[in-house]
DNA sequence: CTGCAACCTCAAGTTAGATTGAGGTCAAGT
DNA sequence: ACTTGACCTCAATCTAACTTGAGGTTGCAG
């Protein structure tokens, strides 16, 4: 309770899982996917900026709206170099997001009205649902056969 | 093109992947799961019923929906054993996932909300953003943090 | 009856997003 | 100096949803 762990304002790894609700591990991982780039101390631990909490809180929400680790990256690559982004810089990439997940809700929306005529003929038929449509390919979340639906 | 293949009116596989686009790879892999449940010919080569076509298309749709297999699996083993399921059958099923859909639009809706409050105030941060609010875990998609998320 | 496409099984590989474990180092308090 | 917790690396394991490949069989057309 006692040393502040001041020293530069840096933060191991350990505080920022602490601050995030992020595994250590799970920091790691993103450092090795370039997510995040800690500095190291001369012993070889990593050290982090106090903008890397703002920096995995993004990823959080952004997975949470259905956003890849991929999509995230390319994300926060938006990010300007060598300075620590402000208030601003965030905002322009919620901004970004907040599109990306206009155009989810209005896909999902898409299907409803879809299914909707489904129900209404009860067939549920590729040959005649509007539902199986290959050409508004949707399934850019999760897995699914890929062969098929990418 | 001359033999008619009607002997009971049962599909072969290939057959069943030609109508459904799906792979057959992934109709065995479905097997597998008891997602179907041909039957097999002295020859061991299993053949399909007609109502598979549209058991598979269902699967096929539901996964567009974000729904796992295993989701999958129990709205089928809602139909009835036995009996090749009618309209009706797949009616009250479209109904239930309707439901479900509902629900994924609603939580992307409101984290839309919540989005907005961000960028309002340009935050991002653990400690006052709702957008991250462990509570309501919408993390029913994707896999994301396991640890933290779910 | 032969040829060949379509079928079979079973094991291993793939991607995303991590976690777990083994074996070892660092640094702070006593 | 010692102990201990936090840290390090690297390899292996996990789940979902499949695909790929090896090696072998079936069944229909000619």
């Amino acid at each position: 309770m006692t040393s502040r762990l001041r020293a530069n304002d840096l933060l191991p790894i350990g505080e920022l899982a602490r601050r995030t609700g992020l595994s250590v591990s799970a920091i790691r991982f993103y450092e090795d996917k370039r997510l995040v780039e800690p500095i190291r101390t001369s012993g070889n631990q990593r050290r982090f900026l106090r903008s890397d909490i703002r920096r995995l809180s993004f990823i959080l929400i952004a997975q949470r709206l259905g956003m890849a680790l991929g999509e995230i990256d390319r994300e926060l690559r938006k990010l300007p170099q060598g300075r620590t982004p402000t208030a601003g810089d965030w905002h322009a990439i919620s901004l970004s997001i907040r599109g990306a997940l206009d155009r989810r809700i209005a896909e999902l929306e898409r299907m409803r009205e879809k299914l909707d005529g489904c129900i209404g003929c009860g067939c549920l038929s590729l040959s005649h649902c509007q539902l199986y449509n290959k050409d508004d390919h949707l399934a850019a979340e999760g897995p699914g056969p890929r062969k098929v639906l990418s």
